[in-house]
DNA sequence: AATGAATGAGTTTTCATTCAT
DNA sequence: GATGAATGAAAACTCATTCAT
C-alpha cells in the first residue's frame, strides 16, 4: 500500500531505528539489514533513501547534531546573564533526548567512525567548535579571554568524558548528576579566577 | 626444530601489532589478518595464541591496562604529599606510552567493544575504578570525603574526555597541555572547597 | 487527463535512451533505470510498455535491424551495375546513423546477448542472412555462385570485424575508410577470380 | 586435505574454469561463484587467489593472449618464406585451442569488457597490434609498405569478424574454412598489386 | 611451532520487477 | 498514462576460523 511521500518518514524512521540499533547491538556491529527491519522495511529500500550504509550513519549524525542544536536554541532564548547562558549550554547536552542511552552509544559510534571517515571528522569537529564558542562567548564577558577559552575547552571534553563513561553504566542516566559536574567545574574555575566577586549561578 | 618459549615473544608482538593496527586503520575495521600480517605471522598462528579475535582484543586491552599500572606505580613511589600524588595519578594517564596517538585510538576501540563484550566492560571498570580509588584516596587526606569522590569522578571523566578529542586530532599529541586542563581542574575544586587554606602543588 | 498515443512516442524515446545508455556506460551494465532516466521517464513505465528488460533489449535490436534496412532500401533505389548494388550494400552498413559510436556499442551488447537469448540469435541470424543474401545476388551477377557466396562471406565478416574493432577506438568513426577496406576486399576477390574483365566499379 | 603448491593449480583451474562457464553460460551473466562452483573451489577461494572478479577475468584474457602467442611461436619456427610466415600467423588465430567455442566466446566477454575496463582494452589493444606487427612484417617483404599495412589491417578485421560470428553458430568449429576465407583474402590482395608475379603460397 | 589452504556465514550493494494510486 | 514505493533475489566481496601438514 504505497502512499505518497514516503520519502521523508522513511528517512526519519531508518535514522531513528539506526540509533536504536547502534544502542542494542554493539555498536560498530550493526548492519543495514538490522537497522531496515527495526525500520520495518527492506534493506534495499535503505539504500535507496541513502544510498549507501555510510551515507546513513553520516545522515544520522547530522540528525542527532540538528536536535543538540534545536535543543540549545530552544533553552537559550530564556537565559540573562552570561552565566545563565554557561548553564543553558551545558544543560543541553543533556537533555533526555541527548543523554539518552541509546544516543550515547550513537555517539560513541560517530567518534569511532572519525577516526576513518573524514565527513564524520568534520562534523564531529563542528559541534565540538560549536559547543566551544557558545561556552565561550559567554565566559569572555565574566572573566579574560585566555581563561574563558581554557575553562570551555575543559568544560567540552569534560561533557564528552560524561558521555563516554555513561555508556559503560548500566542503567538509567543520571543527568542532573552530570550536569553537577560541569557546573562545578565552571563554577571552580571561575572562582579561581576571580577569588573576591561574589558569581551569580544561573542554575535554579 | 621448533623453538623452545616463542609464546610469549608471539604474543607480545601480536599485541603491540593490534595497537599499531587499531590505530593506522580505521579502528574497529581491524582484521585478525591485518594484526597478524604486521606482526610478520600468519593469521592462522593469532588464533593458534589467542583463540579467537575476541580474545586478542582482550588480551590487548589487558596488556595497556597493566602498563599503565606499571607507569603509575613507578612514578607513585617518589610522591611525598597527597597532592603530590594526586598529580603523579594524572600524569600517568599521560605518559608518552599511554598518550601515543596508536595508544588512544586503541582504547576507543576498547570502549566500543564494551557496549557488547561483557569482558571487555569489566576491565573498562577496573581501570576507571583503580583510577577513581587512587585520586579519591590521596583526595581524602585533603577535602572531605563527599567532595573527595566528586572531584575524583570529575577528574576521571575529564581524563576520558581528553583522550577521546585527542583521537580526533591531527598531530602530535600534546600531554603537558592535557595535564594542566586536569590540574586546573583538581586545583580549581580543592580552592572552592577550602578557601583559605593553601595548597601545596605537587607539580614541579 | 491521460494523453493519446504516447506508446509509440515513449517506446522510441526508450529505444533512444537504451542505446545511448549502452554506449556511455560500459555496454552490458546498462539498467533499466538508467534507461528510463535518461529517456527522462521512471523505469516502471519501461516495464509498463516493454514488460522486461530483455524485451527492450530486443525492440533496440529490431530497431536498428529496421534502420539497417531502411538505409538499405533508400540508397539502393539508385543502383544501375551490379557492382554498384554490392557498394550501396556495403555502404549501408557505415551510414552515419549506423557508425555512430553508440550504435556500434549497441551492437557488441547484441552480440553479447545473442549467447544466452535464442531470439536475439535469431535476429543477429536475420540480419547476417539478409547482408548475404543482398550481396550474393548481386555478385551472382557478376561472377560464380560459389565464389559469390565466398566473397559475399568474407564481406559480411568483414563488415563485423571492422564493427568490432571500431568499439575499441577512441574518437570518431572514419566510415570511409572502413568502405575502402571492404571495397579492396571485395574487388580483389573479384580480381582473382575474373582476372582478365575489367569490373566497374560504382563507388564515386 | 590442504596440500602445499596449490596456489598454480587453483589459478589455472579458476581460470580454464572461466572460460569454460562465460562459454556455457550468457557470457557476462557469470559469476564469480559460478565459475569457482565448476573449479570445485569456494568463491572466496577465487577472490583468496586473485583479489577480485575482474582480475580474475583479466588473468584469463592474458592466459589466452599467451596460448596465442605460445601457439603462434611454435608454428612460426617452421616458416620458410614470407607468404608462409603470413599463413602460420592467420593459422595460429584458429588453431583448435584458439577457436575452441567457449574460447570464442570469452573473447566476445572481452571485447565488451574492454568497454568498460582501460586494462582490458589496454590487452585487446596489445593483441591487435602483435597480429598487425606479425603480419604487415611478413607483408613489407613481398609487397609495398602501404599496402602491407592495409593488408594487416584488414585481416585483422577479417579474423575478428570470423570470431564473432562463429560465436553465433551452433555445432563444432570449421576452423579451416576460416583459414581458407583469410587466406583467400590475404592472396587477392596480394594479386591486385602485382598482378604479374606470381606468389608462393606457403599453404598445403 | 607455524602456516598455506580452504570455507561458511554474513555484509553491503544492485536491480529487475510489482503494485497501489 | 504514469510513477513513487517497495522488495526478493542475487551479486561481489570479507573475514574469523579450522585443519592437515
Amino acid at each position: 500500500m504505497p502512499k505518497i511521500g514516503m520519502q521523508p518518514i522513511r528517512r526519519q524512521a531508518l535514522i531513528d531505528a539506526a540509533i536504536q540499533t547502534i544502542h542494542e547491538r554493539g555498536s560498530l556491529e550493526v548492519t543495514v539489514g538490522q537497522i531496515a527491519k527495526r525500520a520495518g522495511v527492506s534493506s534495499a529500500l535503505a539504500h535507496h533513501y541513502f544510498g549507501s550504509k555510510d551515507a546513513l550513519i553520516l545522515s544520522t549524525m547530522r540528525y542527532l547534531l540538528t536536535e543538540l542544536t534545536t535543543d540549545l536554541r530552544a533553552t537559550l532564548a530564556a537565559a540573562r546573564t552570561p552565566r545563565e547562558r554557561i548553564s543553558k549550554v551545558i544543560r543541553a547536552n543533556f537533555t533526555p533526548s541527548q543523554f539518552d542511552p541509546a544516543v550515547v552509544s550513537a555517539w560513541l559510534v560517530f567518534y569511532v567512525r572519525a577516526q576513518s571517515s573524514a565527513e564524520a571528522r568534520r562534523l564531529l569537529r563542528v559541534y565540538a567548535g560549536r559547543l566551544h564558542s557558545n561556552l565561550a562567548h559567554a565566559l569572555t564577558q565574566i572573566t579574560d579571554g585566555r581563561r574563558a577559552h581554557a575553562i570551555a575547552e575543559g568544560a567540552g571534553a569534560l561533557i564528552d568524558g560524561l558521555y563516554i563513561r555513561r555508556a559503560l553504566k548500566s542503567g538509567s542516566p543520571d543527568p542532573e548528576s552530570a550536569i553537577q559536574v560541569v557546573e562545578h567545574f565552571v563554577d571552580a574555575m571561575l572562582a579561581q579566577a576571580q577569588p573576591i566577586r561574589e558569581i551569580s549561578n544561573g542554575r535554579s
